[in-house]
DNA sequence: CGTCAACCTTACCATGATGGGAGGGTCAAG
DNA sequence: CTTGACCCTCCCATCATGGTAAGGTTGACG
């Protein structure tokens, strides 16, 4: 199939398709003229990324999923050292962002938002607080 | 001053203070031989540039912060509604990475993690089950 | 006055993942 | 032979940041 079915059957954009191939995730055939040809295993793989991707893995560990994917041989235990390591990844940086959650809601909560100048995140912002709170 | 001494005492980098200037958040002065010249406003300015991107407002939210800090006739509302608005945006990104983080601590859970190549993980992408229902 | 280091300038390239568009080739149907 | 829907490659933009290259200025030291 050409490149615009297999983007509706896997549900990544032509562009990505392109892209993922650009960087070697996939292969597909070329026919005669230069169109790119797809089988259903490569829509296969192409659901295996989008899948991964939307799991928040960053496109170089969606290519060593996919080797080990294909690795019938592999240790499933390299493929969780893979996932813990994107959980501890996410685990920080939801962190860092709750870390500022916090301060802009205690800021928010103080700010009384009516039609007066005075608001304490301005004044915050302003004195340099945030970010040196901790030390 | 020079931009290396405003660097050094806002703790913003040369690159990304030529960077602000060139989105106009703040215009330094220059000398006769084109070098920009600081002053000791312009380095409070690029602190409260550098509280407001730790506190993860994004670039435009930082220029509309500036002007309203700098704005003696402002609301306190105004400055809220930007921040509440932030602080939806940081909410919706850490729900998705929760729950990215909670299908991945599942899975990696029901991983083994030994030798053997059997790994509920990529038997899970590959049936293409996270981010949506199967298609 | 010559030289050298440490500044400064602009301009371009790269990131990560994605989308948009231009300009041109191909194919199937009428 | 035309039309429209495909396909191709290449370039540009995002967002915030860092890097590098090539060249100008300054100040200190000899």
């Amino acid at each position: 199939m050409n490149i615009g079915e297999a983007a509706k059957a896997s549900g990544i954009s032509r562009k990505m398709i392109r892209y993922y191939e650009e960087i070697a995730l996939l292969e597909p055939g070329r026919t005669a003229n230069g169109y790119r040809v797809y089988t259903p295993q490569d829509v296969h793989t192409l659901r295996f990324i989008g899948a991964a991707r939307r799991l928040g893995f960053p496109v170089p560990d969606v290519k060593a999923l996919l080797a080990l994917w294909q690795d019938r041989s592999r240790s499933s235990a390299d493929v969780k050292r893979l996932t813990d390591g994107h959980i501890t990844a996410l685990r920080a940086r939801v962190a860092e962002m709750n870390a500022m959650i916090g301060t802009l809601e205690t800021l928010a909560g103080a700010c009384d938002g009516d039609e007066r100048p005075d608001c304490p995140i301005i004044n915050a912002i302003a004195a340099h607080e945030p970010g040196s709170q901790r030390g």
